[in-house]
DNA sequence: ACCGTTGTTCGACAGTCGTCGAACAAGCTC
DNA sequence: GAGCTTGTTCGACGACTGTCGAACAACGGT
């Protein structure tokens, strides 16, 4: 299983952004934003687990979370630290924003 | 001519985002963010003006700018105060992001 | 009144994206 | 090993997006 999880800094802004902007995602992020591992099934999304490989999938690639393969699970956690060095401010103003209505 | 600019607090992070996830409206906002007014057409974007039309349409329906018409021109100023009140650190961070290399 | 400038709108087109079911892979448990 | 659980991958599909040229609209200047 080969984990691709690129340096943040190679990782064009827009495609940060791009992985924020969709609202499974946001939900994704907001869930992990506890700081806490999540292991992937137990965030509940209401969609197909197809698309919810897919949404993680972006954010892995995206540089927003590290992922930790244990067997047939996946722990997923935000990569809080490197993003608010980064980014600073952004997470944050992300996740203090208004819930999706 | 209608000026669609929505109220920011309508107007779903989802969509903020997105509008800021593209190369080119990250350009335009880039140089608004001198906090002055643009003219449209100065801002140098490489792209035909339907396009750049397009995309500044997708920046004032994100509640991102604001457009003011005169004569045969727009001026367009970036919302910066009500972005950095509603979404404090997310302009800063994205504007001192690195540019697109 | 004509012409040039500035922007918008309208298809059209190619590409990407979110979604799904189905098939597959890998691990755990009995 | 059989069966269950957890995720990934693979088409496929519809929707949306960025791009453009062409046509249009509105204004300004000569």
């Amino acid at each position: 299983m080969e984990l691709h999880e690129p340096e943040l800094r190679d990782v064009p802004v827009t495609a940060v952004l791009a992985a924020l902007a969709d609202d499974v995602r946001l939900k994704i992020v907001r869930t992990l934003a506890d700081g806490g591992e999540h292991v992937c099934g137990t965030i509940e999304l209401g969609i197909a687990k197809a698309t919810r490989s897919h949404h993680f999938k972006v954010l892995r690639e995206a540089g927003l979370t590290r992922t930790r393969v244990a067997g047939t699970s996946r722990y997923v956690r935000l990569r809080r630290e490197e993003l608010d060095r980064l980014y600073p401010g952004l997470l944050d103003a992300v996740l203090t924003a208004p819930a999706r209505s």
